[in-house]
DNA sequence: GGCCTGTATCGAAATGCATCGATGCAACCT
DNA sequence: AGGTTGCATCGATGCATTTCGATACAGGCC
């Protein structure tokens, strides 16, 4: 139930060059757009956002994430197959529940991709 | 050909709370959902890439952006179309080209929105 | 005006994705 | 063991997205 994410957002600080930095080369691009990806629906962002909330090392039971949601139970599991899959959760069992917390560092070296090289400071 | 942006990652500096600071409702969700979803592609993320690549108040011709994929025309100009959509990008025709540039602060506001509140530093 | 070039829009076809009910598996309880 | 509950997987369905060729539109040039 671990171990299937891809590590896309190099853990070492500099993998990626960053998407302002110079033009993205293709495995790059694929890579990072099946990130952007799995953030790309409402309903993973919620979930993303309901486990993120519980900040670092916090973790979220599936029982509480399914129920905020008019959606079926496949349908909330299917979705944070797709976070796992993206590198930007993992979860594990423990007795009868099953929790999901989000990777370390991910969305701090996603929101450094996105980051401007000077960010916010000179503009033209 | 402008004005056709949302405006979803606020202008002002406090706009949406964070990703990981409080559980995102559906509205705001759904609005951020589109942006990402935008980026959500190995194609626009390279668009995005070569364009953001200029810097602020950096333009690049569509004639420079076609050829250097291996699709066509019409399929570059959609994606461009939906980037523009999504807020990220705005263009305008000067003469016979057209000329594509990234909204000001809108990396960097997405970058914040993705970034831990206390960040890197503490832990729970 | 008529022609050429650059870009956007318009269908249409193919593929992908979100969602569901049904089912399977794991762990607890009695 | 048998029953119950929590979660994942499977297969099907309807909708969205990617992509294309054909066409329309805008602007420069003769």
């Amino acid at each position: 139930m671990s171990k299937q994410e891809l590590e896309v957002i190099g853990q070492d600080g500099a993998c990626c060059p960053g998407l302002s930095t110079a033009p993205l080369d293709e495995d790059h691009a694929a890579e990072l757009a099946k990130v952007f990806k799995a953030l790309g629906d409402p309903v993973r962002l919620r979930l993303m956002s309901m486990i993120a909330s519980r900040g670092e090392g916090g973790e979220v039971c599936v029982c509480e994430l399914t129920p905020a949601f008019d959606l079926s139970q496949p349908t909330i599991s299917h979705h944070l197959k797709l976070l796992r899959q993206a590198g930007l959760i993992d979860c594990e069992r423990r007795g009868t529940w099953v929790y999901y917390w989000v990777l370390p560092g991910v969305l701090d070296r996603l929101a450094a991709f996105l980051t401007t090289p000077q960010t916010a400071g000179a503009r033209a």
